[in-house]
DNA sequence: CGACGGCTTGAGCTTGCTCAAGTTCAGTGG
DNA sequence: CCACTGAACTTGAGCAAGCTCAAGCCGTCG
C-alpha cells in the first residue's frame, strides 16, 4: 500500500506519510516551519484510510476532535436547514483544511461529504494546539488558516450577491482553474466532482440553470462540455464574464445566443 | 470628555476604560480570563475616539495593525469588487469584534464603515499575540472569535441560499433582533442604523424589494414600521418565515398581501 | 437488458428587477 | 419660523431572468 508507483496520474498519490515529504506541505500547516518542528508536527498527525464518495467525513453537530487536509480527492460542505433544504458552503480540493467552523463552538457547525474517493490528513486539534505554542510559526499558521477560510467565505458572499447566473457559475468556474492552477495541474481541464445540483446549491440556483448555462457557454466557444469532464477554451472570455462584463458577446467574440 | 453621565439612552456610554469594568467584557476577548489576565490585557488595549457616520475605520488593502472590539454604535463592512459593485459583507454591533480578515494576508480584504457615531476598543494583534503565548485562555478565545466570525458567515451563506427575498429579510431581522436579546436590550425594538439599500445588498436585492417587503410585513401585522424605527409585533411568525414556512400567510394569520 | 440517477432541453409562469413618479423627513438658509 | 433642498424611502407598472414542471436522453450498474 506504501509503494503505488503505478498510478502517475496524479503524483499525490505517491506521497509518503510524513509532512515534511508532502508536496501539500506549502498550502497546509507546515509552510512556515522549519524541518526540527515538522519532525514534531508529523508525531500528531496521521494519515486516514480513504473515504469513498458520499461518504461522511463529519456530522454537523458531531464534537470537534481533528482538523482534515485534503491530499486527493474531494469534499463538499453542507449545512442543513431546519425546513430539511441543504446548503452547500464549500468545494475543498487536495491542499484544503476542512474542520475550521468546529473551533467556534467544540462542535461541528456543517457536514463534511466525500464528492469521490479521498484521503485525508488527520490533525488533532488539542495536539497541535499544545504543540503550537512551543513553535510560533505554527502558531501563526493556524490563525492563517483560519482566517483564509473566513476570507474565501467572504469572497463567496461576493459571489452570491451578484445578480446574474452566468456571472456566478463564471466565477465559480474560474476559481475551479485557478485552484488547479496553484495544484501544478492543467488549468484548463476541469473534471468536476460535483454534481450539478451541488453546484447550482453553492451558487444559489437551481440545477436546470446550470446547465443551461454550460450549454450556452459552449455555444458561445467558451467551454467544451462532456458531462463531468469541462474543457475551458477561452478563459480571457470567462474571466470577463466573471468580472462583471455587461455583454457576454464582447467576452466570447461570438454572436450566439 | 471622560465623565458625559448625562447620555444614560445606552448604559454602554458609561463604559469605563477598563476591559475588566465593560460590560462586553462577555462577548469579547476577556471572556475566559482571569482578573490578573485581565489587567495584562488592559495594557495593550485603548479606546479610540469615536467614528462619524460614513467614515472608514479601515480600508480595503490596508496594511494590519488591529482589531476592534464594537463598544457602541454600528459599522458595515463591504467588499467592493473590481467592476465598482459593492457587496454589503456584514453589520457590526457592540461586542462584535472586526478585522479578523486581515490575519490571512496581513492585509484588510474588505472595508469597515460607520453606520452611525461609533466607539471602538482597539487591539493591537502583535501585543495580543505576544501576551496570549503566556495566556491558554487568551489563545483559545482568539481562535474561538475567528472562527465565530467564519460560521457567521457561513450562516449568511446559508441565507443568501435562499430563493424567497421575504424569507431572507424574515431571518435578517430575526437575527437582529435575537442579537439584541444577547446585549440586553429590547428585542422587539430594532433601530436600524443601516439604510434599506445597504440591507438589500446586505440580502442580494434591490432596495425597492427591501421596501416592499417591509410593507408587505406591515400589512401583515408582522412589524410596525417608522422609516428605520421597526417594532416586531409578531415575533413567532417571523420567525416560521425564517424558517421556510411555505406560506406567510399561517404564520401571520392574515389573509391580505 | 432494464432501471435508475444525473443531465439536457423545452414551455410557461412568477418573483423580483428596472424604470419612473411621488412622498417624507432632516437639515439649511433666508 | 418657514420654505427649500436633497437624500432616503415608498409605491406603481411592466418586463425578463430564472424557477417550475415535464419529457426525453445518456451512461452506469446490477
Amino acid at each position: 500500500m506504501t509503494k503505488r508507483s503505478s498510478e502517475n496520474v496524479v503524483d499525490i498519490a505517491q506521497l509518503r506519510r510524513s509532512c515534511g515529504a508532502c508536496a501539500l506541505s506549502q498550502l497546509c500547516l507546515p509552510a512556515t516551519l522549519v524541518h526540527d518542528d515538522m519532525l514534531r508536527l508529523d508525531k500528531v498527525v496521521s494519515t486516514q484510510r480513504p473515504i469513498e464518495a458520499g461518504h461522511e467525513l463529519y456530522t454537523d453537530g458531531a464534537v470537534f476532535h481533528n482538523l482534515y487536509v485534503v491530499r486527493s480527492g474531494s469534499l463538499k460542505t453542507v449545512s442543513n436547514s431546519a425546513n430539511g433544504t441543504e446548503q452547500v458552503l464549500g468545494f475543498h480540493l487536495a491542499g484544503d483544511v476542512v474542520g475550521l467552523d468546529a473551533v467556534a463552538n467544540d462542535r461541528h457547525q456543517c457536514t463534511a461529504i466525500a464528492l469521490e474517493r479521498t484521503t485525508l490528513c488527520e490533525v488533532p486539534f488539542n495536539a497541535i494546539n499544545t504543540i503550537a505554542v512551543q513553535i510560533p510559526g505554527l502558531q501563526q499558521q493556524l490563525y492563517r488558516l483560519i482566517s483564509r477560510e473566513f476570507v474565501r467565505d467572504q469572497q463567496h458572499l461576493s459571489t452570491m450577491g451578484r445578480k446574474q447566473a452566468h456571472e456566478r457559475l463564471a466565477i465559480f468556474l474560474k476559481s475551479l482553474s485557478d485552484r488547479r492552477r496553484a495544484l501544478k495541474l492543467d488549468p484548463m481541464l476541469l473534471d468536476l466532482s460535483m454534481s450539478r445540483d451541488d453546484i447550482a446549491n453553492y451558487l444559489g440556483m437551481v440545477f436546470e440553470t446550470v446547465s443551461r448555462l454550460f450549454g450556452r457557454f459552449r455555444d458561445d466557444g467558451l467551454l467544451e462540455v462532456n458531462r463531468r469532464s469541462v474543457r475551458i477554451l477561452d478563459y480571457d472570455a470567462l474571466s470577463l464574464i466573471a468580472a462583471g462584463s455587461q455583454d457576454e458577446q464582447t467576452a466570447s467574440q461570438k454572436k450566439a445566443r
